[in-house]
DNA sequence: GAGTTTGAAACT
DNA sequence: CAGTTTCAAACTC
């Protein structure tokens, strides 16, 4: 089974319907999932009359067949219906059965089919506007032919022009079983194809922008991963560029596919170029695979970030090469990092656009290519990936970067790639990635080192830790053609972003591991650098050889807090510059290292925190963890208390003076009330509800702990004075001095009573000001008590 | 901005 | 482990 969810952004005139459909060579008991985002998709009405010309040449190219699915199959579309008001008015019809269709599509299939090897259709739909584009792409067993695809293809694919009406690309037999589709009905693959071109119900939309229709592209991919059979079809749509609509059949491969339409080709930088292409997200596409020896899960999630980032990975399928990561190509603008070792590289771009994709390659790309308007960083077969190594790249315009990999030797099967983003509030993925070097799996972590923009919180791969975490399998692509595109695996940061922390991408290719992807509130980024300082250096700091990165959510929480409370509203942390002077910047003094990060654009004198000190930084960082092994992980974390989340300072604080009531206290810098944990003297940090109660206690405490300096105090006056001029401890009278009456034990019990005092003004619910007062007053009636004493011994 | 205060980290 | 010193941030003026 495979879902994918279809998601109309917030906004958009959506128009098409997404064509998110995944499926799988399963077994009978394989499935796979998929979920897909369709945001943004803005078509204008000259759209329909392409989709139509397209729709009516793919029509041709239909040898009438239609995907078909066993009988016994079970193929499932769920229609969620999350968005109401904007697909009120999408209708599928058959017959005299019409049902809406909601914005929020999510179309579950599970075909049950038995052929070991699989075809894709990838389709893309990018929109132009700011919306979100997709490339689904469809698995299918082998015999389906390409007609079969198309038709799958188009038959789920559902547009709704400007002026409310509803297309569907394609047509579709009217033979067909109704569409069950409800709310949250199922269809079957058959229903699907039921689905007709229909008018809208309202039909008023026709106030839509003229120029929220510009650029406004389609374009669908079908593709054929198996060359025997392959095929792919490019179908781009534009209402600005009607006659160069173009539809492209690539065969890679020999397709033995008769496509008698005419091919033309339209790169994605052309798409761009004719403003066909706007810069957006995420694509999804998911390869199929022609061995899956396990379940196949494709989970995309819905994409709640306007801008997500952009993340590919290219598995290869030439298992026995190491995953390798490709140098950022050799352009004027890349910059090469400040690597270690040296000995293998990897790069991470700060891309011109949002949208940023890494991609991993193995295939036999040439290095650094990176396309301008589709910034990729390829990654080729001909390099591995190198732990430890931080790369340094810098596109124009943009921040430098950093890219560290990290070697993770301990994290079994679970890899993690991490890569930087831009500056842009865009969320930052973790991917994991597996390389495999002299048949050793090694696992390779790439991480920002230096995005001046935002700090990465690296979490260790849940896969790893617990058996409980949830993994997304990806099905591995056999490569047959090293430079076909269609094993690219495309990973949306759209879907990425949406998944739990831990939440592991697994590719059944042994060249793509695990992915890992970060919550969101592991990132923060900054994007006024011209508020704060830019450029400001995030590295993770620590490889986690000491498990450390491994769990950490935060190496310093506590500052974390306290950036978090110097966030602005946008949640982008700023991060305040050290001013070291003689820790070099290499030890905990040092919120830059304790925090896990390279000092970068800090005040810092005489820094060694920063690559050009790796050993002595390394060295630093050992001592660190041998005096404290947790010297590095959050000092916040979180005790269950009442059955509660509550964050504590794991160690506590130790305030005297402040009565932890100042940033000089690291619990009320993390704001959080002080907990049992700590050893503050006279605490006012504590939570409304035991403020009362704690205070009062803390009172007495701290009256106690006066008393007992004073008493200390004067015995210490007394040795002093003992020194020059010691006072008789009898006077001449005979009698005692009042200070010898100050012993320990008058001491103790005057506590006792101030507790006690404390304890029955608790007890009868008095305020804190009358509570005090009393306590005060308690203490002095056992100072008059003492001096009265001290007077009767006297006059004894 | 200089000086002081503060408490964590480092050291003994 | 406790006491002391060092350190850098927080704070005050």
């Amino acid at each position: 089974m495979f879902t994918m969810s279809l998601n109309k952004n917030q906004g958009s005139r959506t128009v098409v319907e997404p064509v998110a459909l995944g499926s799988q060579t399963l077994s009978d008991t394989e499935l796979s999932s998929l979920t897909l985002t369709h945001s943004g998709e803005q078509y204008a009405a000259n759209d329909y009359e392409t989709l139509a010309n397209i729709e009516a040449e793919l029509e041709c190219m239909n040898a009438e067949e239609v995907m078909t699915t066993e009988e016994e199959n079970s193929t499932i579309i769920e229609v969620n219906n999350e968005n109401d008001a904007l697909l009120s008015d999408v209708v599928l019809t058959d017959g005299q059965q019409q049902e809406r269709v909601p914005s929020t599509t999510s179309v579950q299939i599970k075909p049950n089919v038995s052929h070991t090897q699989s075809q894709s259709i990838m389709i893309v739909s990018p929109a132009a506007g700011g919306g979100a584009s997709q490339i689904l792409k469809i698995s299918h067993p082998a015999s389906a032919s390409a007609n079969q695809l198309q038709s799958l293809a188009q038959s789920l694919i559902t547009g709704k022009s400007p002026d409310g009406n509803i297309v569907q690309i394609r047509s579709t037999p009217s033979n067909k079983q109704n569409i069950a589709a409800k709310t949250s009905g199922n269809i079957t693959l058959g229903n699907v194809q039921n689905v007709k071109t229909v008018q809208s119900v309202s039909g008023k939309r026709t106030s839509h922008n003229v120029q929220q229709n510009r650029n406004v592209y389609t374009k669908m991919i079908l593709t054929n991963t198996q060359p025997q059979t392959g095929q792919q079809v490019l179908i781009a749509s534009s209402p600005e560029n009607q006659q160069g609509q173009t539809i492209k059949f690539l065969s890679s491969g020999s397709s033995n596919l008769n496509m008698n339409s005419p091919t033309k080709t339209i790169t994605f930088a052309q798409a761009q170029q004719m403003g066909l292409l706007p810069s957006n997200k995420v694509q999804h596409i998911l390869p199929s695979s022609q061995k899956q020896t396990g379940i196949i899960v494709n989970k995309l999630v819905q994409s709640t970030s306007a801008q997500p980032a952009k993340l590919t990975i290219v598995p290869n399928s030439a298992v026995k090469s190491p995953t390798k990561i490709l140098p950022a190509p050799a352009t004027g603008s890349t910059k090469s990092g400040n690597s270690q070792t040296g000995s293998l590289s990897s790069t991470s771009k700060v891309m011109h656009q949002n949208p940023q994709k890494v991609i991993i390659r193995q295939s036999s790309l040439k290095s650094g290519v990176v396309h301008n308007n589709n910034p990729i960083i390829r990654i080729p077969a001909n390099q591995t990936i190198g732990t430890n190594q931080v790369h340094q790249l810098q596109v124009p315009g943009r921040q430098v970067q950093y890219v560290r990999l990290v070697s993770t030797p301990s994290s079994g099967t679970s890899n993690v790639v991490t890569v930087g983003k831009t500056k842009t509030p865009t969320a930052l993925q973790t991917v994991g990635v597996t390389q495999k070097i002299s048949g050793q799996q090694q696992i390779v972590k790439v991480v920002p080192l230096n995005t001046g923009s935002q700090t990465l919180r690296t979490v260790a791969p849940k896969s790893a830790l617990s058996g409980n975490s949830q993994r997304l399998i990806i099905p591995a692509t056999t490569q047959i053609g090293n430079q076909s595109k269609n094993n690219t695996v495309t990973i949306p940061a759209s879907a990425l972003s949406q998944l739990t922390s831990g939440q592991a991408v697994i590719s059944t290719n042994s060249n793509v591991g695990n992915i890992v992807v970060l919550p969101a509130q592991y990132l923060q980024q900054q994007t006024d650098d011209s508020k704060h300082k830019s450029q400001q250096s995030t590295p993770t700091l620590l490889n986690n050889s000491q498990g450390l990165i491994g769990n950490s959510s935060s190496l310093s929480e506590s500052k974390m807090s306290r950036s978090f409370n110097n966030s602005e509203t946008n949640g982008i942390r700023p991060r305040k510059p050290c001013n070291c002077t003689k820790s070099q910047c290499l030890k905990l003094y040092c919120d830059c290292f304790a925090n896990g990060e390279f000092c970068h654009m800090c005040n810092c004198n005489n820094c060694s925190n920063n690559l050009g000190n790796e050993e002595e930084r390394q060295r630093a960082i050992k001592s660190c963890l041998e005096r404290n092994p947790n010297a590095f992980r959050p000092k916040i974390g979180k005790g269950r208390d009442t059955g509660e989340d509550i964050r504590r300072h794991n160690k506590g604080c130790n305030c005297k003076r402040s009565g932890c009531l100042k940033n000089y206290c690291e619990c009320y810098e993390a704001k959080i009330p002080c907990s049992e944990n700590c050893k503050c003297v006279g605490c006012r940090n504590v939570e409304e509800s035991t403020l009362h109660k704690k205070s009062l206690k803390d009172l007495a405490e701290a009256v106690e702990v006066r008393t007992a300096q004073l008493s200390l105090n004067k015995v210490k006056m007394q040795q002093m004075s003992d020194a020059t001029f010691r006072p008789p401890a009898i006077s001449n009278t005979g009698a005692r001095q009042p200070f010898n009456f100050l012993t320990d034990k008058v001491v103790e019990m005057t506590c006792q009573c101030l507790m006690a005092q404390a304890e029955e003004a608790e007890r009868n619910m008095f305020d804190d000001e009358t509570s005090e007062k009393l306590i005060i007053e308690e203490f002095g009636r056992c100072l008059k008590e003492i001096i009265e004493s001290a007077h009767k011994a006297e006059a004894t």
